[in-house]
DNA sequence: CAGACGTGGAG
DNA sequence: TCTCCAAGTCT
């Protein structure tokens, strides 16, 4: 990596905030630096776009005007609130630490990062993201596009997927940022890895920094930042369970943690827990599997099914680390179902809009719906 | 540290 | 359909 000289720095800054006051984005969460409305801003947009951000920033604002009411509010409104953004733990940490001001500090903010790393839910980016912006205290906000940016302006070649390379980036961005302005300097990186520093067809050549970037300069933009990849998806087969009363349906509610942690979903069967009793799980038939599945919910759930699949069931759902396939089965019984040993209720259609529910139970809804 | 943790958009 | 990406944090 190469070094920059003081005079280097000051032309540097002097562009970056020049073009930033210029062309910087007019975001919602921009008209203020009140640091309610920089910490969920930021909270929201942890690995999700601008674009997607928007209505629930301003829907959220709404109806949680103040980190009073955000300490206060329902849990159930709560995650109406975040349905469909994805890392509820986010939304749940962020009510967490509404608490934490609220309860433990009288509703007075923590004004440095070493105070706002206490908070849930705020790790070294945010934590710097709202010291810089909302209190001005000059240090860095290293995100994504920091990563990127500086990486490129640089040729720092340290892999960015492993944690202890953030040390290094905040290192130098650390003598790079103008005491003065850290908050609007941090914004202005964050444009311009959203505009002419992307990671896929960016633009450097029209960037305003472009004569400060040296991967344009050696026209080797495609090698920064170096980053490892990510295995791909783990698939998982499941069965779906259509368990209908009426209008009413039995719908399962996961465990307080993990995957999809508290929401509502038909009852899922790992497929996997199932082939774990056969001598010779290769060479399973459908008809065995569906025996199984009948056996299990039994013992399991004390719930005494007669199953039953059709063609055009299969459901998919794609997580970060997990690929869901799930048969959906219909079923039939006898008499009361007694539910004792379900975690789980009958839940009606006007519960589907009232509830958060997530992607995938939305999703086999949607398909058992369209069959009738 | 490596992996868990959601969803939607782009190519 | 698949891969990668998007203002990360927690364990």
């Amino acid at each position: 990596m190469i070094h920059w000289s003081t005079e280097k720095i000051e032309a540097f800054q002097q562009t970056l905030l020049a073009w930033y006051d210029k062309d910087g984005r007019d975001l919602p969460w921009r008209r203020d630096h009140d640091p309610y409305h920089v910490w969920v801003s930021e909270i929201m947009l942890q690995q999700t776009q601008v674009n997607t951000v928007m209505p629930y920033y301003t829907r959220f604002m709404d109806w949680f005007p103040t980190v009073n009411d955000l300490a206060n509010a329902p849990e159930e409104k709560l995650m109406k609130a975040w349905e469909g953004l994805g890392y509820y733990s986010r939304a749940r940490n962020l009510q967490k630490a509404a608490r934490q001001i609220v309860d433990d500090n009288h509703g007075q903010w923590p004004t440095t990062v070493a105070g706002l790393l206490d908070l849930a839910g705020i790790g070294p980016y945010t934590a710097g993201a709202i010291a810089s912006i909302a209190f001005g205290e000059p240090v860095p906000a290293v995100d994504g596009n920091a990563f990127r940016v500086f990486a490129r302006l640089l040729e720092i070649d340290a892999d960015i997927s492993k944690p202890q390379t953030r040390q290094l980036f905040e290192q130098v961005i650390s003598t790079i940022i103008p005491a003065d302005r850290p908050g609007d300097f941090n914004q202005a990186i964050m444009d311009l890895g959203s505009s002419y520093m992307t990671a896929k067809n960016w633009d450097s050549a029209n960037s305003p920094v472009s004569a400060f970037d040296q991967a344009f300069l050696d026209g080797v933009e495609d090698q920064y930042p170096v980053k490892t990849k990510k295995p791909r998806p783990k698939r998982i087969p499941y069965f779906g369970l259509v368990i209908q009363d009426g209008d009413r349906y039995l719908l399962e509610k996961r465990p307080s943690t993990g995957l999809l942690a508290n929401f509502w979903t038909f009852p899922l069967i790992k497929q996997e827990t199932l082939l774990a009793r056969l001598d010779e799980p290769e060479t399973v038939t459908e008809e065995q599997l569906v025996t199984l599945l009948t056996q299990k919910v039994a013992e399991d759930y004390g719930l005494n099914l007669k199953l039953t699949t059709r063609p055009g069931k299969q459901v998919t759902h794609t997580f970060t680390h997990q690929k869901w396939l799930i048969t959906l089965m219909d079923a039939e019984w006898q008499g009361t179902l007694d539910l004792s040993y379900f975690p789980g209720e009958w839940l009606s259609t006007a519960d589907f809009e009232r509830l958060a529910l997530p992607k995938v139970q939305d999703k086999m809804w949607q398909r058992v719906k369209s069959e009738g």
